[in-house]
DNA sequence: TGCGCATATGAGTGATAGCGCATATACTAG
DNA sequence: CTAGTATATGCGCTATCACTCATATGCGCA
């Protein structure tokens, strides 16, 4: 029925679900490449403790994001660090897509 | 702060939530390249007509979709044809992703 | 062992999203 | 003009989400 049948839609929609939080896509910047303590996220994102808990849980828990501990600090870093290039060709498409609106 | 400031979080945030939704994934797809009335996604889906109205307006206001009349009809087709193949690439990642995850 | 810092978790709350029902609007045919 | 079909919209309900507060857990240090 669908002629995009080649992909499984409920496992993106989950996916697409997570990164559709301004928070979240801000905590994932903020982490960039390489692995960051909490604390520093926080700090970048100047979320609330609690909040930055929550949003690392749960993206965590979609595999998109792992954290280890090192002494008193745990450090997050990108699951796959590629999904920054993803995000990032996202935005461009939006731009290119609004672009062909106007012309 | 964010690594990533060269584009706008809040725009892909909710471009992002459009597309997190599993109906309204189902819906893109069913329509696929070519214009579609709504009775024939109401046909592809199985969604309710009400449904299906209300997923519709959300990604024509947000401009992934437009709509135009053709006698009692109104056809529906996607703004820009590429979204499909974005869709692809964000699936076709996560595959990657998850293959690299358990290597 | 006990204190303090870093982070996680559970409960509760307000806002929002998705859905169905009923109804309205736009168009066509007779 | 009327009846029937195609689609949109307003309202109300429920589930889910993002968030906060309070508290728990894990670690390092005195």
């Amino acid at each position: 029925m669908e002629s995009c049948s080649h992909f499984d839609i409920d496992k993106l929609a989950k996916v697409m679900k997570i990164l559709s939080e301004p928070n979240r896509l801000n905590i994932l910047c903020s982490m960039g490449l390489e692995c960051t303590p909490v604390s520093a996220i926080i700090a970048a994102t100047g979320l609330s403790q609690t909040n930055v808990s929550f949003h690392l849980r749960i993206m965590r828990e979609a595999g998109l994001v792992k954290g280890e501990r090192r002494g008193a600090f745990i450090y997050y870093c990108l699951y796959d660090t590629t999904l920054l290039e993803v995000l990032e060709n996202m935005s461009q498409w939006m731009d290119d897509s609004q672009k062909k609106a106007f012309a």
